[in-house]
DNA sequence: AATGAATGAGTTTTCATTCAT
DNA sequence: GATGAATGAAAACTCATTCAT
């Protein structure tokens, strides 16, 4: 029963396991077998896919970051300003608990992999640049460069750290809010610090 | 060779090969092997000591969380303003890199892995409420409580933040050294806005 | 190779090869690996099919146990005497050596272990009482309830104990037959001395 | 310190050690550690004066068997009646228990392993036989020698079978003097059929 | 296309033995 | 005479990968 086209439906049931087991178990405790039955399939097809484990590894944390990209553009439109653009970028960050809880645990294991992987290094290295490129274009339109670039690396930093905070302390969905509007208003303060 | 005293001496021995192994191979690679070795012991040693690997794990996060802990300690004095405090507690947590490179790496695996150890989320919890209550009672010297608290939320939120931007970036001293930079001036802008 | 059906295939080709290596090796010196290279298998796929040693183990009890019913249970014809009843009992007891000089080591290493491993004891009881509970009932038919019960306690100490001492004499099939046949003539002379 | 004489002492200590721990955990989970602990020594000790486990292993099976020829000796006096020194037989056998009860369980444990160890097999041997001996060289006054040995065996299997199903279903000490009053009975009636 | 049986290298843990003190 | 620190071989178990079907 060669089915044409199973393809892109079985990659990307593999990869929701996968995120659904490294939040679940940990990157360490998730094995082929955790993946292939979470996804309701058989051990031999993560082989068959994606080459091996670390091929689905890789795969999902480039899911994770074209899906956070993703939720950045469509929230764009010709007419938003430097500054809503600002809250879209805090906004898709927070996002991602909203989407699945297991999604913020697996991005932490990866990250914390990363250091040990060059593949997933280089991915990190992305997504990193991204967050501050992001920031310092919107910035840039509201202050001159070098304070834009300080705002941007000031305003990264605080993202980060108070979603890893929230995560580490396994926060519920409110705090994660309250890290959200706490993010935003430092963006807020920056701006008036910084802009002309 | 029952030399007396022993214990502490191969306790040591056996946290800084475990520090070093897990900050250059990552947790998930480091074995009992990979530890004893270079520690220059027998594998069998660790299990006598710590009891087992877990063992071993546990007494390592807790020598890195007193270890903290002991620098911010040493540094005050009966004549330390709470700003000064401030700025202790900042280059306690930038120097950690100063010590040794594996020791960034190595918490950052330790807290990862903390979303699924009960015993090393115990650990990282009472470090970063450690972290929030050092910070908010230096604060409270400066402003009033409700002030307080929040500037101590944002102020840890971006240590943390920067500091894990810069490990995950693998950056070097330099760039560890701007991070505390940014933080301390962060702080400082905290006091000027709340401030009395 | 999935070749489908190969399940209790392989769970018998563990099973013997467990009975061989515990009769050969003893208990104690029986492995993972001493059973598995018996059966021609890597070591793995022992947790495979009983999800470690253990299981292994007590599969194999219950594999000799089933065993030694059914010999009884195939000698038994509608015209039955309760005393051809009896000799089948001691026939069933005694032939377990005819089938694999191993069975009777592996027999006393599991009785032995039983006394250590709640599983175990719970099988050999259900062992002994069967032994006794089918000796009585047989002899209920010959004599009044209380004699009979009172013979099947003997007969069974006789036939334990006849059993016990052939094995560790390391006998070989004749004085087994011999043990058989006094077991039988003392059956004989408890239905003499107690018969109605 | 190098007191005098102690070698008789620590050795009893570690034999006795030995018996309480088999008796408690097994012969397999019995390690030098285990014993040395309950003997309140250190774990070199037993190298020291056995030459390693297996040697303590074995002097503590010696150790048994002279304590149930001991037990035998002991109540015999000039004037015993050859059915009394039978009576005197079985009442060692059977007291083992009140003893220690671990004792039975190490007997058990001794004979199982004997089936795969020399030295363990021999003393094995020595007890078997010389069970048979005695009991056949009394039968030999009270009936014709062809008989006595038949005699002999028989109760030979129903002491050890009795005694075996009492340590397998750990009985207490009343099921025991039960089990040792139906040996006795059985002696009798052998003497009613068989004697002159 | 998909399975899952089978492998075996790699991991943690246990433990009898050794030996400096 | 006695200790117990240290070793390292051997054990059970795990798991990514392979491959016949």
């Amino acid at each position: 029963m060669p089915k044409i086209g199973m393809q892109p439906v079985r990659r990307q049931q593999l990869i929701d396991a996968t995120i659904e087991s490294v939040g679940e178990l940990g990157l360490q405790a998730t094995t082929i077998n955790s993946i292939s039955k979470k996804a309701g399939l058989s051990s031999g097809i993560i082989s068959h896919y994606f080459g091996g484990k670390q091929g689905l590894i890789e795969a999902t944390v480039r899911y994770l970051l074209s899906n956070l990209q993703q939720v950045l553009i469509e929230g764009l439109t010709p007419t938003t300003t430097p500054e809503q653009r600002l809250m879209l970028i805090i906004e898709a960050n927070f996002s991602r608990i909203q989407q699945q809880s297991d999604t913020t645990k697996t991005w932490l294991s990866f990250w914390s992999q990363s250091m040990h992987d060059v593949e997933l290094h280089r991915l990190q290295n992305v997504n990193s640049r991204r967050l501050f490129s992001n920031l310092a274009s919107s910035f840039k339109q509201l202050m001159n460069d070098d304070d834009a670039k300080l705002a941007a690396e000031l305003c990264a930093g605080m993202i980060d750290g108070l979603w890893l905070r929230a995560v580490l302390s396994k926060s519920d969905q409110n705090e994660f809010e309250h890290c959200e509007l706490l993010a935003k208003r430092y963006v807020k303060s920056l701006i008036t610090q910084y802009g002309a």
